[in-house]
DNA sequence: TTACAATGTGTACAGCGTTCACATTAGGTC
DNA sequence: GACCTAATGTGAACGCTGTACACATTGTAA
């Protein structure tokens, strides 16, 4: 593990670039994210970081890829193995909440044109859309989980962008809650019962 | 109505810039929307836009703007007075299509931050969302219609979202028309029969 | 006709992504 | 330990961007 005792290499500049970029990500928003500032950060020459990311994208790839995997991690620390439709909407309500938690990384990951080059991006999406297909077959295990994961995916991520776009009452979290239980809710009463 | 005989006055150089605009965000996406570039195409010095936008972002409000507006007159056209569930999931088939044939427009019109300072922006999607609204209740008379049709809306506009990060299949319209249907008609089978 | 307001021009500045030649250093080989 | 090579960081440079500012031109109303 080396140090920045050396002046002139970093010792881990990839992930310097990460962190920083996350920074100010958060800080500015998606805006302030460009890779000057992110070199400026790292304490290091603004050409430095072409030595680990090609460009621009393959950075602001990165950042989504780490998202798609905390969002994960926070989906599943909402519940770990939800059976019933008042968990997953419990889960349902973690991700809206990660949307409303970090707008800026949100929009970053689903907001842009997603290219098909960053694997690591592609990987990522196609994970958590396997969780979700995984947790409604195990809420519905009768049901083809394809349909109905799609499905309850799109309600969910389209709450999660009309209140990010303040197009929905966001006023206080218990209304969010309540409404995306709700509309959860009532996709699922019948689905249950063909 | 001006025109462009003299050389020094471009006559309507607002309108002019908004068709500029929106010819570069059809062709090269949003990245190549530039204040420069649309003053290059109006035939115009590079500051010219500025006695109209007051900067980048009023543009894109008002092509986004435009764009609400389209997408009324679109859904319109799918049909004019929804009174069926299925008459309305044709309205959503519309939503979804209207996404995926201008993309860049799309996300013009949602994948930005919205500014609270477009009176132009917020009137249209304040106007759409009423549009939804409408919709909802006269094909439900009964159900309260803000919360359906934020449901409604929910779904659709996740779905179109889906698609456009390439999330979904959407190899034919014929297959997205499908889903677009099949999912709209589970929503509204529990709402309509309580 | 004349003054004023509206509109377009030109110059300038800072910031951006990116390329390229060069400098520095870490790690394996003799 | 000395040496070579590949990896990594630097600096200058190019063209692009948004935007501010002083100035030029023109339509319009008095």
């Amino acid at each position: 593990m080396p140090q920045a005792s050396s002046s002139y290499h970093h010792g881990d500049l990839r992930a310097a670039c990460l962190r920083a970029a996350r920074e100010l990500l958060e800080e500015d928003g998606s805006a302030g994210l460009s890779l000057r500032a992110v070199a400026r950060r790292a304490g290091v020459s603004a050409t430095a970081p072409y030595r680990h990311y090609a460009d621009r994208d393959a950075l602001v790839s990165a950042v989504a890829a780490e998202g798609y995997r905390e969002l994960a991690e926070h989906l599943a620390a909402a519940h770990p193995e939800p059976r019933t439709p008042d968990e997953l909407a419990s889960v349902a309500v973690a991700y809206v909440r990660f949307a409303l938690d970090r707008p800026a990384m949100f929009r970053v990951m689903f907001a842009e044109p997603c290219d098909p080059n960053s694997e690591e991006r592609v990987a990522a999406t196609a994970a958590i859309s396997e969780y979700v297909r995984g947790i409604v077959h195990a809420v519905f295990p009768g049901v083809d989980p394809d349909a109905l994961s799609t499905t309850v995916w799109a309600l969910v991520h389209g709450l999660a962008f009309l209140h990010l776009d303040g197009k929905l009452d966001s006023s206080t979290p218990e209304v969010v809650d309540a409404q995306v239980r709700a509309a959860v809710r009532a996709l699922f009463s019948v689905s249950a019962a063909p």
